[in-house]
RNA sequence: GGUGGGGUGGCCGAGAGGCGAGGCAGCGGCCUGCAAAGCCGUAUACGCGGGUUCGAAUCCCGUCCCCACCUCCA
């Protein structure tokens, strides 16, 4: 009946209640920007994107922040080594020369944000960077220091660490105790003196000798950059308010983000997120991909073999909480899902509309969706409901029922609209070509198409096969139907 | 060592005590001049060994294996 969503924080899944009734905030973490995107950032963003969207369609008003991370140790290494001599023909050289840190992050978020648009991820509304929001941290370290979860660094090195033995919360998150953690063995000696405890994460980075001017802010206890954790806290904290209803991300930033990130925040006094959600890992034969095993795809490449929506259909097809497994075929399967679900939109709209979609008001979603996506957003039996809809419609139109193929479209239109796996939706554009350049090549098919016809009238089917077989060549193909040829680009 | 999550038919991927989700691939049929698309049909699937039950992929016990996190990671 309504929306159940599974906890990590209670690890049950849990009636979703929102703070306030008809309204939602969602948090969820978005991209450190120190390189380009990779498939589990965008199946993390497809994951949140589904949430969303059902959450409006349900009625809700739902406001989502994700942040952007444009300042940590890995986005100045890497502006650092651009400055350094390299070889053009080494695969690892800079993309630029000389790049300043903010310059490189920021370049690597304009990538984040034209994949997330290519593949349907709605904008959240707020889309915060860590370095513009410098006075908020401190305000929420002050307020750790003041309340004893937080200390300046003894040494003098302007570090401010979280005090985790401070408070008997931490680890809750994923039921960890502090003692039973493995003790990373290099943290120790490096930290001696410093920390209090090893597993105390820095709030706040003293500057070092080396590292730019630009990255270093003035603060009550000296100059230095955000550790990491904070901006999440700091930034969810300004747009949603002390509480607010989910926290999403990764599964991979349970421990220690996440974990860090609550125990600072409650520590402060805040209730922060009142459900956390974790998307499953993709994984390449069974691992999960990452660029030091070096199985990583990359949303690039996905894209050069098939189109934005076959990649998102992919990559949002499994339950987000399953690790998904890519192999070579995948893309092509969901390609033939897709085609699948395009092929009875485009012959239901004609059938009923005359292939004109002016006018056409897409239906509700049926029960037995509604029911799958309120059941923690359970895609894949969503997608068994679309394909049984596919089914029925297609059925309709073989028997020529203009009302039960009307009503079938107006369920699958509806049910793709809120995965946003629409294939008539103007997002994913049809085959790039414009609309004068459609005409020109309708206008060219259907000459052919004609002739065919006419060849076929006379019986005459090696004329027929062979106009059937050079526009095959092109890339178009031909499809007999009950009410004469049609033509569809090829997808490949 | 600690904490989570898994092992389902050729592949992907739901389900979680009782009519074999769904997709992809395959096979047979219908339709078609032939195709394509579509429809219909088609599979002794639940890691292994025990147990509970009228009935277990689903519960219990044992066992093997895999993955993730505990360091940067969506």
């Amino acid at each position: 009946m309504s929306l159940r969503i599974y906890d990590t924080a209670a690890a049950e899944v849990r009636t979703f209640v929102p703070l306030q009734p008809g309204k939602v905030g969602l948090y969820y973490c978005g991209a450190t920007v120190q390189g380009d995107p990779h498939v589990g950032h965008i199946r993390s963003g497809i994951a949140f994107d589904q949430l969303t969207r059902w959450l409006r369609y349900s009625g809700y008003e739902v406001t989502v922040v994700r942040n952007v991370t444009d300042i940590d140790d890995k986005i100045l290494a890497k502006s650092a080594a651009s400055y350094e001599p390299f070889d053009p023909q080494d695969p690892d050289a800079p993309a630029v020369p000389n790049e300043p840190w903010w310059a490189l992050a920021y370049r690597y978020e304009q990538v984040f944000q034209r994949a997330y648009d290519l593949l349907g991820v709605q904008r959240p509304t707020y889309e915060p960077r860590a370095t513009g929001h410098i006075p908020e941290m401190h305000q929420l370290i002050q307020l750790l220091i003041d309340r004893g979860h937080a200390y300046p660094a003894a040494d003098g090195s302007g570090d401010v660490y979280f005090d985790v033995r401070s408070w008997d919360k931490y680890g809750s998150l994923t039921r960890q105790k502090i003692e039973d953690m493995q003790a990373a063995p290099d943290v120790e000696p490096e930290f001696a003196g410093r920390k209090k405890d090893p597993r105390d994460f820095a709030l706040w980075k003293g500057h070092k000798e080396g590292e730019p001017a630009t990255a270093a802010w003035p603060s009550p206890w000296g100059t230095g950059r955000p550790g990491w954790h904070l901006e999440c806290s700091a930034m969810a904290t300004k747009y949603l308010g002390t509480g607010f209803d989910i926290h999403g991300g990764g599964l991979d930033l349970r421990f220690p983000h996440h974990e860090n990130e609550m125990a600072q925040s409650q520590a402060a006094g805040h209730d922060f997120a009142g459900y956390w959600m974790h998307n499953g890992m993709v994984t390449f034969e069974g691992e999960k991909m990452s660029k030091s095993v070096g199985n990583i795809v990359t949303p690039a490449e996905m894209l050069q073999v098939a189109e934005p929506l076959v990649v998102r259909y992919y990559l949002g097809k499994a339950q987000y909480r399953s690790a998904l497994d890519y192999n070579p075929g995948s893309l092509a399967e969901a390609a033939a899902a897709v085609e699948r679900i395009e092929g009875f939109m485009q012959r239901a709209l004609k059938f009923v509309f005359g292939g004109d979609d002016y006018g056409f008001v897409a239906g509700e979603v049926p029960e037995d969706f509604r029911a799958a996506m309120d059941d923690d957003l359970n895609v894949p039996q969503a997608l068994a409901a679309v394909h049984e809809a596919v089914r029925r419609g297609n059925t309709a139109l073989g028997s020529q029922d203009k009302d039960a193929v009307r009503e079938a479209l107006r369920e699958v239109w509806a049910m793709t609209d809120v995965l946003f796996i629409n294939p008539l939706d103007e997002h994913w554009g049809k085959g790039g070509a414009g609309e004068a350049e459609y005409r020109a090549l309708d206008t060219l098919v259907r000459a052919q198409l004609e002739e065919r016809r006419a060849a076929r009238e006379a019986r005459d089917w090696a004329r027929a096969d062979a106009i059937r077989n050079t526009l095959a060549e092109a890339g178009i193909l031909v499809e007999d139907t009950a009410d004469g040829a049609a033509w569809t680009l090829g997808s490949r």
